[in-house]
DNA sequence: ATTCCATATGCAAACGATTACATTTAAGGG
DNA sequence: CCCTTAAATGTAATCGTTTGCATATGGAAT
């Protein structure tokens, strides 16, 4: 493996020369320029990146945590990283950490240790680090993390698209929803209650199912609330393909969708718009989130201060085929 | 940020001693460990594993190249890589090169600079490096690379497929491409032909449509197809992405499916089988391909020397309610 | 030809860890 | 209590760059 030095000695001049000849060739006689270039050019010799990030104690290296990277609002998201950063002189490395925190741990220590220069936490929960705090940004969280973020109201967002169902006269709602501690339920789920609470409907436990917002997930739980003694007549799943699970199991039982019961979503995942029937959702800003995570991130790691900035983007209610007006015969 | 100098200092001890308390404690003496592990605590010092990384000239980091994350089967085998990867204590740098030959640079380069340890491409394209060979697997590829690989015999799975589409009483097959020069499409494309030889039916060009995967080049595609004087009464798609936009587009025109017309895909992504119809498919193990490519990754790294080893998984027909019988009125 | 200045180049330290080798310390046996 | 030996610790080199500072070079002005 060629190094500066071989470089140097093959072109007869000095190791810096070599340096200063390829980071800036302005500074360096033709000359030198072109013995040195021969030299590069002969040896086949390739920088040592790892020393140079060494001697500048930067490793222009982001880690993305990802609870599950085959989600496909997550790859979206971390696609549109992955673009950004590039863009931006940072490569990616992808943590999915699969909701785990011992997994979470071992990434957050590759900034502690300089393998990283910064995190994008992708999972809407908190990270605890002892000691130095650390650039991190929190995308698709929740509001309340004490750290830069850019994410949705999730709270409003649950509400809007609830509101959506009473107004098409539903009055039993069914809600299918992550795990139980996880941020994003909670907060969709406050949005929930308060749906109903503003149409003056009761809000009934029997009716909220934990899932783990992954498509089997939906159908198991789709089926669970159907075994309830007055099922409901519609259900808000908080995950796109949570609503694909229960629109799948649903139909296998004969169910007609949306005639017999109302499904709808949230994320806005590609396949929303093409699953049968095409699912009603609330669409997440997936690209917006990524450019705008990294560019905070950036300037938190580049800018050398930690800044508290937090950027609440729009959502939208996207209405497709999957839901529809409650049904008359039932009370 | 405290360095090793600081915690020697605070303890009373050589940078020697720290660095040997830390990665061997039990060839130091337990009242020194007890010191470095109180100086360790006081200072919050974290090793600099840029530093050491660069003495070690390794960077425990893979690259791991991929022509478009959002699309499932990608997304299902870098999982599995990343899993793979942090066990055997590596950190996975994500490419998304989008089928672009200069981003892919971007990234080989990162292995060249040592940046990298070594590059797993998921991307069936070969890689061209000059210099100094680098450890390179190549996973998700064609049969003839020239290099250590990990793949399915795609000639075969596309055979068998359409084979079993025969099987069927179909005569007029469709075939819905990847893009025409990717190495998937043309062995893929092999086998489709060899399948119809086989058969003795005739190969027509005009029921070859060039697409790119996605599921948009599906809908698009098939719809093309069906405008042919003579449409097919089955149609190969060679991923399920665009078999799920053919069975969309088809469906929105009012073909029933199966019935009128067999949709088959490739790749067997988790939505394939709750589609609606399900989606007969070819399965690959993405699984055991990531843990795979991982495993020769690392031995290659390891073991210094560059192999040839090349694995060829099986795959496997699964039939769903995509495809049944051809259609006995028309000829 | 001499002086001056800008430009080009070289020298050597630094980054933070690991480790071969040298040296000190402690322990055990007579 | 001394000698031997093993264990513990320290010293200093090393990895491949970058970069501040010193020095050398060359061209223009006098």
């Amino acid at each position: 493996m060629a190094s500066i030095k071989d470089v140097a000695r093959l072109a007869g001049v000095s190791v810096a020369t070599v340096s200063r000849a390829i980071a800036i060739p302005e500074k360096v006689s033709e000359k030198t320029l072109k013995k040195v270039n021969d030299a590069v050019a002969l040896s086949g010799y390739r920088p040592n990146l790892l020393a140079r990030n060494f001697r500048s104690s930067r490793s222009f290296c982001i880690v993305v945590m990802v609870p599950d990277i085959t989600n496909p609002f997550f790859a979206q998201v971390i696609k549109t990283i992955e673009d950004r950063a590039q863009q931006r002189g940072y490569a990616v490395l992808l943590g999915d950490t699969r909701d785990q925190n011992s997994r979470e741990q071992a990434y957050v220590e590759r900034v502690e240790t300089r393998l990283a220069d910064g995190l994008i936490q992708l999972r809407p929960n908190e990270i605890h680090v002892e000691g130095q705090p650390l650039p991190i940004v929190y995308a698709c969280g929740c509001a309340n993390v004490p750290s830069c973020s850019v994410t949705i109201d999730n709270i409003l967002a649950a509400q809007k698209v609830v509101d959506y169902l009473v107004s098409l006269g539903h009055t039993r709602i069914g809600c299918l929803t992550g795990l139980r501690e996880n941020p994003h339920t909670i907060e969709r789920l406050v949005g929930f209650k308060r749906a109903l609470e503003n149409a003056g409907l009761e809000y009934d436990e029997q009716y909220v199912i934990e899932g783990d917002f992954t498509l089997g997930s939906g159908q198991d739980s789709a089926q669970q609330i159907m075994r309830r003694p007055k099922p409901p007549t519609a259900i808000f799943c908080m995950s796109d393909q949570m609503a694909m699970g229960a629109i799948q199991a649903l139909q296998a039982q004969g169910i007609k969708i949306p005639q017999q019961m109302s499904i709808v979503g949230f994320d806005n995942i590609p396949y929303a718009e093409f699953w049968h029937p095409s699912i009603t959702t609330v669409s997440q800003p997936a690209d917006e989130i990524g450019k705008r995570a990294v560019d905070m991130l950036v300037a938190m790691i580049e800018g050398q201060e930690l800044t508290l900035e937090s950027k609440i983007l729009p959502t939208q209610l996207i209405v497709r085929d999957s839901s529809g007006a409650a049904p008359k015969d039932i009370t």
